[in-house]
RNA sequence: GUGGUUGUAGCUCAGUUGGUUAGAGCGCUGGAUUGUGGUUCCAGAGGUCGCCGGUUCGAACCCGGUCUUCCACCCCA
């Protein structure tokens, strides 16, 4: 009958510990937000199949969790349709429901569906666990949380400047030093595309393009040749494989390379602006890198996209990503509102602390003050007095039933208590409290009456 | 989706060419110490060897399947 239990592939439980330490980096994300100016919302885990299918390409579609239908699901399989064995028919008619995959696509029908209630432009911030069907690996979850901040009904170009300041805060608020934001802009990319002569290829040449600077430059033009764009087009791009030097110098060229190209011109100059402004900004430690290879799978960016690489040395997936989208309302019908966003992937920047070691040790210090329990009458006096040091914000506790003393220090000790209150008959004989300082060893009494001093030295 | 990898006590892991009763460290429980933790000493509990099937007189070990872990590719946070 006992059976071991386990969680699904890719899930994972989070201990005290594990949640504190993403409690704090969620609670310094949240911070930054609200100072941005964003507002919390949350949208149901689960979305119409119809909502998220097509939106994130057709790789994404086969990463969707689809949610099974209830009720008699197999009674509306026709014998012809079950014949045909053909998925892609069979899925619509076993499932309606399926598992959000990010929160950008949840928002823009969020901001559809509520558009009269909203206020343009409308920031928005969200923190919830999205799902993908993917094979876990380092950094890879089924089950992951996302940190979302969005704008809608904005178009200004400044908006993408605060993006990259709001990565910078956070990232330098975490501790987390030296990571890069990387940026570009997909007008660029359809600018190059058609440049070259390869317009509709955009997808295959970027995302070959984007693998530049791990597998060099003659594979990443074999695989433009195997995907099928013309050989005379990928020697027409032959000047961006050697995009060299500083900022400036690479866009020089690249407005030579797209002169002819009046949407490639366009991504240039707003990427030229992105960059020239976070220079007279400023950053705090984080550092802002224009990457012409950078292209990012998700298909409904329009304009500028982000990506953040943690520092040199961690190898870790990017921990942030982000960008324009300019008509994913559009596909819920509602017409010229722009969006630009950005995420942080809350795990892959767990990860990147933990290996970094930047979580404040006092994380694991959940408890200031512990009472140890001698018996009935003593532990009604060391509740009256835990009671009070909770009302002055203090986290106190008693061990529930009167064991040995001995294994209620070792517990306070495992529990790194800072602070061990002791009130046995003859503390409570004469009205008093002793307090033992864990750390030091060292001992103090208190009268009862006297409590706030104690708490004054906790809370000064 | 492709390729590889992993699974033995609560945790981290040993386990010989297939051979009696499967081990260690840490942790846990009790004691040395009935009001003092983190150190030490002693004792004890705890395992259908991931699961299902096969080969064999005999399987933790060999074979097949399955689930899971981790890693690379694909793709992505």
């Amino acid at each position: 009958m006992a059976q071991k239990p386990s969680i699904p592939k890719g899930t994972r439980d989070f201990n005290p510990l594990e949640v504190s330490k993403r409690n704090y980096i969620i609670e310094i994300i949240r911070k930054h937000f609200e100072r941005f100016g964003y507002q919390p919302i949350e949208t149901p885990a689960m979305e119409n199949r119809e909502t998220l299918m097509g939106k994130y390409g057709e790789e994404g579609d086969r990463l969707i969790f689809k949610i099974l239908n209830s009720g008699d699901f197999v009674k509306k399989v026709t014998p012809e349709l079950w014949e045909q064995k053909d998925s892609g028919k069979l899925t619509p008619v076993l499932t309606e429901k399926a598992l959000r995959y990010d929160l950008t696509v949840p928002f823009a029908r969020f901001v559809v569906m509520h558009q009269n209630d909203i206020d343009f432009p409308f920031k928005r911030y969200q923190i919830q666990p999205v799902w993908r069907a993917d094979r876990p690996q380092k950094g890879r979850f089924r089950e992951f949380y996302q940190c979302d901040a969005d704008v809608v009904g904005a178009r200004g170009a400044v908006q993408e400047l605060e993006f990259i300041q709001l990565y910078d805060r956070v990232f330098s608020d975490l501790g987390l030093k030296g990571v890069t934001v990387k940026v570009n802009n997909r007008k660029i990319l359809s600018g190059i595309a058609e440049v070259i002569g390869a317009p509709q290829r955009l997808t295959d040449f970027t995302v070959a393009l984007d693998k530049l600077d791990k597998i060099g430059r003659e594979k990443v033009e074999a695989e433009m040749i195997a995907k099928g764009i013309p050989e005379a087009s990928v020697r027409k791009a032959a000047p961006l494989f050697d995009l060299q030097g500083s900022a400036s110098r690479q866009l020089e060229s690249l407005k030579a390379f797209l002169s002819d190209s009046s949407v490639g011109m366009q991504g240039v100059s707003e990427l030229e602006f992105l960059l020239l402004e976070t220079e007279r900004l400023g950053l705090h430690t984080a550092s802002c890198q224009m990457d012409i290879t950078l292209a990012r799978g998700l298909n409904y960016y329009t304009g500028a996209i982000f990506e953040v690489s943690a520092p040199s040395g961690v190898t870790m997936g990017s921990i942030g990503g982000g960008g324009r989208y300019d008509d994913l309302t559009g596909i819920f019908g509602l017409q010229d509102v722009s969006g630009v966003g950005i995420s942080f992937g809350l795990d892959r920047i767990y990860l990147v602390m933990e290996e970094l070691g930047l979580f404040p040790s006092a994380l694991s210090q959940t408890l200031e003050v512990f009472c140890l329990n001698f018996g009935a009458a003593e532990s009604r006096a060391a509740l009256k007095l835990i009671m009070q040091l909770r009302d002055r914000g203090i986290r106190a506790d008693m061990y529930p039933d009167d064991v040995k003393v001995a294994k209620q220090f070792k517990y306070a000790d495992k529990r790194e208590v800072p602070f061990v209150v002791l009130i046995g008959d003859e503390e409570l004989r004469q009205s008093q409290f002793t307090v033992k300082d864990m750390k030091t060893g060292h001992q103090e009494s208190y009268p009862m009456e006297d409590w706030q001093r104690f708490a004054a030295r906790l809370r000064p």
